[in-house]
DNA sequence: AAAGGCTTTTGGCCTGTCAAGTTTATTCAA
DNA sequence: TTGAATAAACTTGACAGGCCAAAAGCCTTT
């Protein structure tokens, strides 16, 4: 099984990463010796320095010895993942773009493929029973299909979509929450999608696909409760709503 | 003073990249383990974790906790991300894409988004007229669709398929070469999609933005002459029939 | 042959230490 | 008073060594 869970150091870069997307570091500043960071965020110096690393392999700050790490350039919109992007807006454009590439895959798929799918059913059936369900099958099931359909840009975008999923914070909790109430659900619309792709119906595919992350898109909507995103989430579902309707 | 002196963890990385391109991995093998590395070039261990993150950080490896650090891509000429995508496969990603993006943006288009439609809608006809077009129009006419989504996701998108356009030298040519024979209908097509987003129909967009991404698949293959990939230009064209009958 | 438990290997992370470079404060001489 | 040499205080660089948890391999048991 893959697991790809975050160390340390990349959680700190990407607060540090934050915090240059913020404004709290100029260009030429010079961040906080490695002890003061180590104290601030209460890891280790060597974790300090492996995240320093990694934003200077970036080319985001430069290090001087003896002296410290300066800040070489601001990071843009796409140095910063999942910046602006919540759940919602993560999981409508999967409702697009997957759903079409799902329809291409009907056309293109290999028997061999199918396979791989029936697989990776049974293990999101896994996944679902042993509680700390981590999704990584979910993601292969996805994945899989993206593959499918023979064209490496729509496999990339969509391996991106779910980069973004597992680097945003709040996106991650959030999915999580709506998984826990809405597990069984999961494996009947993957197998549905699996269902119209074995019998190579574009159609079938696109319409299973599309209800499939309907659902995600609910569970997300139930399993917000906070009053002040209430109004955001009628305005959602409306949205939503209308797209639906002339998208049979 | 500016000593641009190398630390270890980066002669370290330099190594082992190099090592990487002389073919001593493959993709999917396992790197040496740490401590291993460690005696075999006489550094600390946390010195080769720097290295390897240094690696990780750059997309080359992959560390999975417990098991080793795995090559996921070399390095080649190619170290920007979006390598192996043709230009077909890319606007057949966006026939996908956008089509569903500009549906969903008819329902969500203010009046003044329809405005800087229209003025880009001149400015590509200004751009086919002089000549030297850089496409710059056209750009921001699709970028624009993809904010009036309200969706962040869906507009890093199809600003991520775009950016591969140019920064793939094959794909920027056979596109130049495509539009050199194809500037009239450019307009039109554009013209009609800003129609059925004034009435914000949906349907009628997605039909008018799938007609354009066709017509310039359309030109690609019409632009690609080579005996070699004949077989693949009617590869490509079979199977977009394929989906396009059910996209209906 | 399959299932389950045990051991080994592996990366994750920490503490502590010293070396070397850089900056700043201090001292002393012109 | 000024300037340069010197000392002190930071700062990063690198290392050793240890412990833990996850993963993987082995081996026994069934």
């Amino acid at each position: 099984m893959m697991t790809a869970q975050d160390r340390l150091y990349q959680e700190l870069a990407r607060k540090l990463i934050e915090e240059l997307a913020a404004g709290k570091y100029a260009v030429g500043d010079r961040l906080p010796a490695e002890r003061e960071l180590s104290a601030e965020y209460d890891v280790s110096r060597p974790t300090v320095r492996e995240a320093i690393i990694a934003l200077e392999v970036q080319g985001l700050v430069e290090v001087r010895v003896g002296s410290g790490a300066y800040v070489k350039r601001l990071p843009g919109k796409e140095d910063i993942p999942g910046f602006n992007v919540t759940a919602f807006e993560l999981t409508e454009a999967r409702l697009l773009f997957e759903s079409e590439a799902a329809a291409l895959a009907a056309t293109q798929i290999t028997d061999e493929e199918i396979a791989e799918l029936e697989r990776r059913v049974e293990d999101i059936a896994l996944e679902n029973q042993t509680d700390g369900g981590t999704e990584e099958a979910d993601r292969e099931f996805h994945l899989a299909i993206a593959r499918a359909t023979r064209n490496n840009a729509v496999y990339q975008t969509i391996e991106d979509l779910w980069h973004l999923r597992r680097t945003s914070p709040e996106s991650a909790l959030l999915h999580a929450k709506a998984r826990f109430a809405n597990i069984k659900p999961v494996v009947d619309e993957h197998s549905a999608i699996l269902e119209a792709l074995r019998n190579r119906d574009p159609k079938a595919a696109r319409a299973a696909m599309r209800g499939h992350l309907s659902s995600v898109l609910d569970s997300l909507l139930f399993a917000t409760e906070e009053k002040a995103i209430e109004e955001a989430r009628r305005a959602a579902a409306a949205k939503r709503e209308r797209y639906s309707r002339t998208a049979g």
